[in-house]
DNA sequence: CGACCTTGTGAAACACTGTTATAGAATGTG
DNA sequence: CACATTCTATAACAGTGTTTCACAAGGTCG
């Protein structure tokens, strides 16, 4: 129906453009992220953001949604094994290894960096989907008899370690070295399951 | 030595954007500490913020410290009694009384909401001397045989807890009711000590 | 096939942001 | 009183998100 003036489509224009800004707000982070760099790092014009997302609001909730999935991704990849316990840490590392690689993808995640855009109920729910990989992960372990407890409530309380101390240490506030802080990592892991254990 | 044109002495003037600026970033968030809004609050120019400041950056680490003030002025309220675990949970709720009442000021110690300003060492020291009001408070309850190990992990690993928790509440990622939500917090107070308690 | 009409595009303008250069005004000092 | 110092206000600059608007491209229909 519409008229197509580029050589690219409106689907490969959409990707170039969620490309260019992950890429932008990896390196640079999320004040690079303006209209104009955007679009003139893939040839275009500022309204192509306000048809193909709406705004700039629309633009950061694509990078919102795009930090859950790679997170998603990286928590799918850690195994499942007949260790519980192990598994679980596994998704706690895979979870500071991902805010590691994007920090940024992070701040938009769970800051607010960018004042545009403050996430709304569909994609709470859309993050929430994350979560539900650790509960299943604690399931595993309830049912294999280490844990006792429900849970979502102990995914819960794990989510909530987890993030604190990656929180911490991205904003900065973490002041020892990074052995240590990895050394904490390790010990935090520990100690916030040891509630749960089965004795 | 130099001129003042206007009635208000320097120190005074100050004062005014300090106060302006923090009610300012209470009512409206960071995005509405613009140099042009502050100074026409407070009758003045933009300039003034480059006089007494530095820079947006000098204001916002003004707010950045206030903040921290804020929360330790909170912390120092809570009393101390014979009952030591009472006490510790009184600093984690004393914690998430002070975001509540200024989310934003929470922001800016924690997150990173106006690109011009990150903490450097000496804030970053600032901001150390709150979380020593809670590793004294813990070692108080080491030294009464309420709880056994470093006093400075375990104030390390309840302030992960209380921060990580706090922190995605604000965020809106605890989709839960008000009150579902603080029975959450309250459970997660008791659990986080569970693994430093005498047995 | 040609006319139309819907729709994405790009340039320019608008209102805002932080910052800086400049000229002037006010006050402490010689 | 004259000078020199220092803050102040104005204006301008470069940047931001957004909106307006004329225009071009292609599908649709007479």
């Amino acid at each position: 129906m519409p008229a197509r003036k580029s050589t690219l489509s409106a689907d490969a224009l959409r990707d170039a453009l969620l490309d260019a800004a992950g890429r932008l707000l990896t390196d640079e982070g999320p004040h690079a992220l303006s209209t104009r760099r955007l679009t003139e790092a893939v040839g275009t014009s500022t309204q192509s953001i306000y048809t193909l997302f709406g705004g700039k609001e629309g633009l950061i909730r694509a990078m919102y949604r795009e930090g859950f999935t790679r997170l998603s991704a990286r928590m799918l990849d850690v195994p499942t094994t007949d260790d519980v316990l192990a598994d679980l840490r596994g998704l706690g590392y895979a979870y500071r290894a991902a805010a590691h690689a994007g920090p940024h993808f992070y701040a938009v995640m769970f800051g607010h960096p960018v004042a545009e855009f403050t996430p709304d109920a569909d994609d709470r729910l859309y993050a929430l989907a994350t979560h539900q990989l650790l509960a299943d992960a604690v399931q595993r372990a309830i049912d294999a008899g280490f844990v006792h407890g429900d849970g979502f409530d102990i995914g819960f309380h794990l989510w909530v370690c987890v993030h604190g101390f990656v929180s911490l240490e991205l904003a900065g506030a973490l002041v020892e070295g990074p052995d240590m802080v990895a050394a904490r990592y390790d010990r935090l892991l520990a100690d916030s399951l040891l509630p749960y254990l089965e004795p």
